[in-house]
DNA sequence: CGAATTTGTTCTGCCGTAGAACATAACGGC
DNA sequence: GCCGTTATGTTCTACGGCAGAACAAATTCG
């Protein structure tokens, strides 16, 4: 237990630096009026706090498209364009690398899709360390990176930057940090992350410091398997080691199916895209919305609704344990929402203790492909914001 | 969303009240240079920190029973004994109220006895603040309360100070806060919570700032049904709304046998009092001690099987979900434990994923009873550390 | 009995915010 | 076209809180 150190003066300019950084982040171009008055300080100290958060380029003035107002016009403040973050994903079909800045905006990106499931993991991160090396080598030179994040199909353990078992891929024990480091700048060393985790970000963050319409929800994510995160107040719940959101382990039916994780019955075994895509008869590969248009043919019907049946029982047992408000079908169950709500939301309003108060809503956000890469750059973007007096310099 | 107000002086100031008081809260005895070192800030600071805290009666100056050492011998700081709370508790068999003072003693309580099951609540209610208000005109003169806490075994709305549901009780809807208010000082206006909460929290903090053995972990409190609430960081999780911790409606089996909740297969149906002794064929008054010392018989052993593999399959998926350590056993399943812990922990380590990493373990923590009442005061007493300026007057 | 040691107090200086006065830049009416 | 009005942004002084150093106090050890 390190001792929490007590707060100085210099204690109460950090954090209100944080704080005016992300007050304007959250609500969009603010004049430092504005800012004095959400943050209920004088005009002289938001005056203050802002010109060293220009200075630092941690805040942009905008040129004044000035609605016509009576008084003198005030400049309006932004999000420094000049900083940016890199987020990177590998996943079992794709791998991308993309540069989000303050604003929330892509400034550069690159995806590749390709089958990675059963490559090397040392050349797959060269790949990708490559792909990364080469998007931040195009960058105008205006602009700073100031981190880097990974997003990974798996457990990881962050502490060591390491993967420790992603069965999408049959990766185990991969020190994917070191491994990119070795193509990026040193102070790009990528901080690793699940990618459910961090798909869940961009739906609770819709840009760095914005909060996204839903602040309290269970995020699923359909790849091949399910992830899942639990969104909480607006922050990811990771649990204590980083190992939180495996919804897709969930038991459903303890005589059910054999799962590869030495279970029986988990819900990746009625809703997973291969579990799904078996037992409607349908080939491996179909897409989602194949799948939506066959919703009536009598294999594919019973196999959505068996996923649906398997989603409410397990949904319901991870809402009654968190009390959570909402539940965002992400990745392939996005796509498949329309046939699948019906059921789900029914087993849900009968199995959900509380929902005599508050039924829970089921939402589809398809998201941008390879979310976990944008999240891990929010990621990054978010200790920015937490501590801006760091990147002052 | 009220926007958060800036930091300023006086802020800083509480803030390092608050962490001096923790601080001493949390480690025992102290000196004020001792406070000085832990904080990290200078003797000086502290010391007017501390005279502050103690001039308010939040802190109490020891007599030095000085192990003898070189130097100047230090006056022994205290959590402040003349500082306490009440705790209230209504269960389906006894009503409790107890007064904790800020080092966690117990300064006095009343527990009475009863089946309150399909009891009329504002009789019963009525019946608890006489109790209560009996209590407080007992204490010593020197003690001031500073708030009080009601553990209720339902869904509770906080704000509104009402229990909207408590199937054990047979209750429904009922203005607890108000109706206790009537018997009690104004400023006590008990702010309701879930016993299986507020018992968790008496597991997460031994006394007020006081972290206990674990930080992380799911309590489990099995009563006639089984509560529970997920701890993250030594906080309760309460979820949105605060109605998190249902763990005894996680679904075990969809082909179970129905539960009053309107679900199939709940938990609690395995595992609950009720359920555990029919299932073994025993009376439903028969303490757990008896039930341990049968449980060579074949239907209690099959009983008890039944109950383990429910609760394995249960607690696997919100460990999967919430990435917990460990899993506390309390109320009578704390008794239970011995019989119960090698078929858990084995279904444990097989169904939950990242147990090749760090195998969950199984504790049991019988508590005393009304715990629930101890974690209501400690709730209270918790609002004097977040924010003692407040209580300074 | 005096040196050493540790605790607690006093005093000065620095830093950050509050508050008020002042400067600036627009609009609007006459 | 000028001047009052209005809102923004800046400058200056005051106050409060912590840091740091010097000092006073109380006990042990040689």
């Amino acid at each position: 237990m390190t001792p929490t150190p007590a707060a100085r003066q210099s204690t109460l300019r950090s954090s209100n630096l944080a704080l005016v950084l992300r007050t304007v982040c959250a609500e969009g171009p603010l004049s430092r009026a504005d800012v004095a008055v959400r943050t209920g300080t004088t005009r002289a100290t938001a005056a203050r706090l802002v010109d060293e958060l220009v200075a630092g380029r941690l805040l942009d003035e905008g040129e004044r498209p000035a609605p016509p107002r009576r008084g003198r016009p005030a400049t309006p403040l932004l999000p420094g364009a000049r900083v940016g973050a890199l987020g990177l994903q590998v996943d079992a079909g794709l791998l991308a690398a993309r540069v989000l800045d303050l604003r929330g905006r892509v400034v550069a990106e690159r995806v590749e899709e390709d089958d990675l499931v059963g490559s090397d993991p040392v050349d797959t991160l060269a790949r990708l360390g490559v792909l990364a090396a080469g998007l931040l080598a195009g960058m105008p030179a205006g602009l700073r990176p100031v981190g880097a994040g990974l997003a990974l199909p798996g457990l990881v353990d962050v502490a060591a930057g390491a993967l420790l078992r992603a069965p999408n891929l049959g990766w185990s024990d991969v020190p994917a940090a070191d491994l990119l480091t070795a193509h990026l700048p040193t102070e790009l060393r990528p901080v690793l992350g699940n990618e459910a985790d961090l798909a869940a970000r961009t739906v609770a963050e819709t840009a760095p410091g914005r909060p996204g319409p839903l602040r309290d929800f269970l995020y699923l994510s359909g790849q091949i398997g399910i992830g899942g995160a639990a969104v909480l107040g607006g922050r990811v719940v990771t649990g204590s080691a980083g190992w939180a959101g495996e919804v897709g382990h969930v038991c459903v039916d303890p005589a059910g199916p054999a799962c590869r994780c030495g279970s029986t019955g988990c819900l990746e075994q009625y809703a997973g895209r291969h579990a799904l895509l078996t037992a409607a008869g349908l080939p491996l590969d179909t897409p989602p919305v194949d799948v939506v248009a066959r919703a009536e043919d009598p294999d594919v019907r019973r196999a959505l609704d068996a996923a649906a049946d398997a989603l409410g029982i397990a949904l319901a047992g991870v809402v009654n344990v968190l009390d959570l408000p909402a539940v965002v079908l992400g990745g392939h169950l996005a796509a498949l929402a329309e046939p699948l709500r019906p059921r789900l939301e029914e087993l849900l309003g009968r199995r959900v203790l509380s929902a005599r108060w508050r039924r829970p809503v089921v939402e589809a956000i398809p998201g941008l492909p390879a979310a976990g890469a944008t999240g891990a750059a929010l990621r990054a973007l978010g200790d920015v914001l937490a501590d801006p007096v760091a990147w002052l310099g």
